[in-house]
RNA sequence: GCGUUCGUAGCUCAGCUGGAUAGAGCGCCGGACUUCGAAUCCGUAGGCCGAAGGUUCGAAUCCUUCCGAGCGCACCA
């Protein structure tokens, strides 16, 4: 909506500069492209021109070329509403904000949850591979970054119109998950989860760290377990039913948490059965010369000329790699699903790998190799330092949305709201995820970060139950209003009315947000929609605190602060779904 | 060593397709609840934007070098 504004003043002036510069020094066929920015304060304007390379041009002064380009465009018979004002060397425009306030109104009204998202990507599909967990272990607090990054890009791409489909591919085979089956043989006493009372993937997880501590004393503990997955690759009955049975534990455990993490996919995938591709593939592009052999059967692939240096595609004996089931699943999610876009959501330290991918998938010719996005991000420390596994650091995802929900809840009822907010339970766990993901997701995701676990609990200042408690109030005041004012309803909107700084502001910013979710979707960012919903709670905050809705001086003025708010609660909400945190109208 | 990501307030982070005095939160100190829920709001203090050069009318933002940190550099995944 503010764009185009923006758009219309900004040829105008663009045109209007043409003019003046090939009157003055004649045909210039390349000026350099208007910029438009927002001036730094309110009483400024809305929207500001910087004119100095222009003016260098000229060989004028900014200020008078700023105020030749408003004196000539203000003699227009017909020009956009809007005030133009020369501050210095910026051409400013301050718009009218009534009429973009009204229209703003009637399209939020209109376009309700749809507000914001646009059809930029209509007819594309989108893949966006995230989580992939080990089967040998339950979720910690660097999964959870994965997973808040992948369910908020996909949200994020739908509403951006694509098509999204969103994948999980569990690593269930492989050497390090022998490590917990071994260990299980050999100290468990059959215990299960049932009898045991231990969620499936913590009791597995249990015995991946027990082999770890038996490997150090047992030197042989490593060969046995490779001796382990080479009968697990025979296909041997007794190995298979360990294997089958231990698995079943973990995923019963991780659906369990995926649910309560309101994580979910459209599709799974098994690395048990993805493993072996690829290697036809990388056969057909030795054949085409693309890749080649050593001498000991070996095939690579030689990416120095982009500086990437040479890589092992399939081992001397024939079999595949990481790398080459990778390129294989590739290609097959092509063509069950031809895809425009295919993101993976890995962490930082596969940067490499992926760029191979992508090389070689390129090489063998599939022109949609340029559509394949690593959206990487970095570690996630504690204040302490990294995570360790070995001296059991690692913060468990269970445990951690566990301990948040209690202390959301020891908040409700240290504040006597048990009986207002209905099912606890169920808002003290959504108070956790909208802290949990907030935490996680305003951080630029390449970035490493660290997470204070006191910091993500402590639910004040910039924090995900900030915003839900800006939720929780307007839903209050919202019903308050219906029960009360009714008869208010049936007066106008007259934006008019809305002439306060921060109400000028607000309505700016809510006339921004299209804009955003397009950004973040272009840019594939979450955090711009976690910054911008930090700034609108912010500002509407301040603005309620200072000035009354309901008991406003006039009916009219409350009818158009209410439509202010409704506005305000429709994109807080929609932004909400962007970046898993939940709406509450009560905590 | 090579590649890559990054160095902004005491701490955690914004700002980076160059533009008007560098912003938040936490913490510190001080204010505001008979007023739409104080999980809130307001104010004070706190910065040679890692260092040095360069490009430019203008650099936290772009380029180079250096310093410092993370992560890669397996016929592991």
């Amino acid at each position: 909506m503010l764009e185009n504004i923006r758009d219309t003043w900004k040829s105008l002036i663009e045109t209007h500069l043409a003019h003046i510069i090939e009157q003055e020094v004649g045909g210039q066929s390349t000026l350099p492209p208007l910029v438009a920015q927002v001036p730094p304060k309110p009483e400024m304007g809305d929207i500001a021109f910087p004119l100095f390379a222009y003016a260098q041009l000229l060989h004028i002064g900014a200020p008078i070329l700023a105020k030749r380009l408003k004196e000539r465009i203000e003699a227009l018979d017909d020009r956009p509403t809007g005030e133009l004002l020369v501050s210095g060397p910026y051409l400013n425009i301050k718009i009218d904000v009534a009429s973009l306030a009204t229209a703003l109104n009637a399209t939020i009204q209109e376009a309700g949850e749809g507000y914001g998202a646009n059809g930029s990507l209509d007819g594309k599909r989108v893949v966006i591979e995230f989580s992939c967990p080990n089967t040998n272990k339950p979720l910690h607090l660097g999964h959870m970054r994965n997973d808040s990054l992948g369910m908020s890009m996909a949200a994020i791409l739908k509403a951006n119109g694509a098509d999204v489909r969103k994948v999980n591919l569990i690593n269930n085979r492989g050497v390090h998950i022998c490590k917990s089956m071994l260990a299980y043989q050999k100290f468990s006493n059959n215990e299960t989860p049932q009898s045991s009372g231990i969620k499936g993937d913590h009791l597995v997880g249990n015995y991946y760290v027990k082999f770890a501590q038996w490997a150090k004393e047992d030197p042989t503990a490593e060969e046995q377990a490779q001796q382990m997955l080479k009968k697990w690759e025979e296909g041997d009955s007794e190995v298979m039913a360990l294997w089958q049975r231990m698995n079943e534990w973990t995923m019963a455990g991780l659906y369990e948490s995926y649910e309560a993490m309101g994580i979910s996919f459209d599709a799974y995938y098994w690395e048990s059965e993805t493993y072996t591709y690829g290697k036809d593939e990388i056969l057909k592009g030795l054949d085409e010369g693309v890749f080649y052999r050593e001498e000991d059967g070996s095939v690579w692939v030689d990416l120095c000329d982009i500086k990437l240096d040479k890589k092992v595609l399939l081992r001397s004996d024939g079999t595949s790699l990481y790398i080459t089931q990778d390129v294989g699943t590739a290609i097959m999610r092509h063509k069950d699903w031809p895809f425009d876009a295919h993101i993976y959501v890995v962490g930082s330290e596969q940067q490499y790998h992926f760029k191979v991918l992508f090389s070689v998938l390129e090489r063998l010719g599939y022109q949609w190799a340029k559509s394949l996005y690593h959206l990487s991000y970095g570690m996630v420390n504690l204040p302490e330092g990294k995570m360790k596994s070995r001296e059991g650091t690692v913060v468990d995802a269970d445990e951690l949305l566990a301990s948040l929900t209690a202390l959301a809840e020891e908040e409700i009822r240290a504040k006597g709201r048990e009986e207002l907010v209905g099912d606890i339970a169920h808002t003290s766990r959504a108070i956790a995820l909208g802290a949990l993901n907030y935490y996680l997701l305003q951080v630029t995701a390449t970035k490493d970060m660290i997470f204070n676990p006191a910091e993500s609990i402590s639910f004040n200042g910039n924090t995900g139950p900030y915003l839900q408690y800006m939720g929780a109030r307007i839903s209050s005041m919202l019903a308050k209003f219906h029960s009360e004012q009714r008869e208010v309803e049936a007066l106008p909107f007259d934006a008019s009315l809305l002439s306060l700084s921060d109400e000028r502001e607000l309505i700016k910013l809510l006339a921004r947000y299209p804009e955003v979710v397009a950004k973040a979707g272009a840019e594939y960012d979450p955090s711009l929609v976690t910054a911008y919903l930090y700034d609108l709670s912010k500002l509407f905050s301040r603005y309620y605190h200072d000035n009354p809705v309901l008991k406003a001086p006039s009916p009219a003025l409350v009818r158009a602060r209410i439509a202010l708010v409704r506005m305000v609660d429709q994109v807080l909400k929609n932004a909400f779904t962007l970046v898993g945190i939940p709406y509450l109208a009560s905590m």
